[in-house]
DNA sequence: CTGGATCCCTATGGATACTG
DNA sequence: CAGTATCCATAGGGATCCAG
């Protein structure tokens, strides 16, 4: 194998580690549709069917880590956290939707033998 | 969240499913880029670096229920065995380069912190 | 050569309870 | 409300050996 090639596999495993697992694509999803609203952890915890609490919490701070999705404390009481996709995270996006597309698709396929 | 929405974050899920984890992705790639050759199981293992035999066996296997690859057993002494995207899997190949594309970029947007 | 069987360790992720 | 800490069950994945 040529030595692109190995840069090549290494590119396509670093995204597939930030946004693969069970969530991740699903927040972003979220995110999206909810872009002109105030998304707090609460809210997207039980808009996002089945995640936990503890789930959510570790997944928004890996995204937040990469630049993806900024956090805001309001300082009211109790406090409050909003989240929302920055800039940057709206560069997968468009990705996202061809997945999404793919993911609708496939299951005809499947379905269809 | 309405209804739609489950769908969508399902889809999503179907196809993170499918193509997440370590090699799925390294094994499409593997198999585009060698797509006018011999692709045997010892090679590939050779050619996919870190992966053991055992996650390539069962990441084929996986790849070929969802008709994303094709198996075929040559009838030499010892048996040889071939694999080969299929019409279907290349569906795929343009969202594993946006992919590829997001992975590298991202390198530099991180490092540039 | 292909790839299944076994063993084993670690990472993932759920439930619950608790803190600021 | 927004998380953290703890406990625990299961899945992911590596190493090695073995059979067709």
């Amino acid at each position: 194998m040529p030595e692109q090639c190995n840069q090549a596999m290494l590119a396509l495993r670093d995204s597939i580690e930030i946004w693969g697992g069970k969530w991740k694509l699903m927040i972003l999803l979220y995110l999206t549709i909810k872009v002109n609203e105030k998304n707090y952890f609460m809210e997207m915890a039980r808009g996002i069917p089945g995640i936990s609490g503890k789930m959510l919490s570790k997944e928004l701070k890996d995204l937040e880590m990469n630049q993806l999705v900024k956090r805001i404390v309001h300082d009211t009481k109790p406090v409050t956290v909003e989240y929302s996709i920055t800039e940057y995270g709206k560069s997968f996006v468009p990705i996202a939707e061809q997945l999404l597309k793919w993911g609708l698709s496939h299951r005809k396929v499947v379905k269809e033998k």
